[in-house]
DNA sequence: CCGCGATCAGTATCTCGACT
DNA sequence: AGTCGAGATACTGATCGCGG
């Protein structure tokens, strides 16, 4: 009987040691993200190469080319990972009892909003479960949720990968001030909604919220008020509305 | 020449059968 | 059921050697 029909007789770990080689393309960082050293990695990948009767890489320069036919593995190898870590996850899971540790990643101003009543609702429902809250750009909060990197990510997103499971938790309003004895009008086609005002911290980046939903405005005049996308859409607890998000 | 994967040698851990 | 020992397996640090 070929290795690959007897469950029994393969180490799944090489299923894992697989996605790491294949998320990463370069053996070293691979091992480092499991973690592990570099040689037991480059063992393991023989091992794979073995079972799988394929050299599944070729060395470059820069690391490790995948061939066709772990290209064609990596799909399907994610898809079963995140299988079993849904299994593993959601099989026994009992708030009360738990002692897990999920990992976060949210700006500061998200936890600035979401946490305190969160936390509230931990020490009265799962006082064993720990956060770990930690900031990254969108793009790697993304990657780290496909991953499992990433227990849950908290931001305004745009699109997502379709096996990324998201909910809106608030909608925000932003509020506009000006000196009062200017004389400016506060009006949604007033001179703040002309260039040259500009929201963005980073204009190398893309477009922040605020000046994304300023565009129309600065070239159509006044927009009818905004209405969120879909059914009402639940609010984040008893997290107050706030005022205009800070740079 | 440099970066990085492969290999070597020694060690730790695991598995399994034999024995009490 | 518990213990022991041999063999298998996987780990590590050090080093080799290939590919660009």
């Amino acid at each position: 009987m070929h290795p690959t029909n007897n469950l029994r007789a393969i180490d799944l770990n090489l299923l894992v040691v697989l996605d790491a080689l294949l998320h990463e393309r370069h053996l070293t960082r691979a091992a480092a993200r499991l973690p592990m050293s570099q040689p037991a990695m480059s063992h393991a990948l023989a091992r794979l190469r073995l079972l799988l009767g394929d050299p599944l890489f070729h060395r470059t320069r820069g690391g490790l080319r995948p061939t066709p036919h772990a290209l064609a593995l990596e799909a399907p190898l994610r898809e079963v990972l995140a299988q079993v870590r849904r299994l593993l996850a959601g099989a026994v899971f009992e708030p009360a009892a738990s002692r897990r540790v999920f990992r976060l990643a949210m700006s500061d101003y998200g936890a600035s909003v979401a946490l305190p009543p969160l936390m509230r609702c931990l020490r009265r429902d799962a006082p064993g479960i720990d956060l770990e809250i930690s900031y990254a750009s969108r793009s790697g909060m993304i990657a780290g949720v496909a991953d499992g990197q990433l227990d849950l990510a908290l931001a305004v997103f745009g699109e997502t990968p379709a096996d990324i499971r998201r909910a809106v938790l608030f909608h925000e309003g932003f509020v506009c001030a000006a000196d009062a004895g200017q004389g400016v009008p506060v009006t949604p086609d007033g001179p703040l909604a002309r260039p040259p005002a500009l929201v963005a911290a980073r204009p190398a980046q893309p477009p922040a919220e605020v000046d994304a939903a300023r565009a129309p405005l600065a070239h159509a005049g006044p927009a009818p008020p905004r209405r969120p996308p879909g059914p009402a859409a639940p609010r984040a607890h008893d997290a107050p509305r706030r005022g205009p998000r800070r740079p």
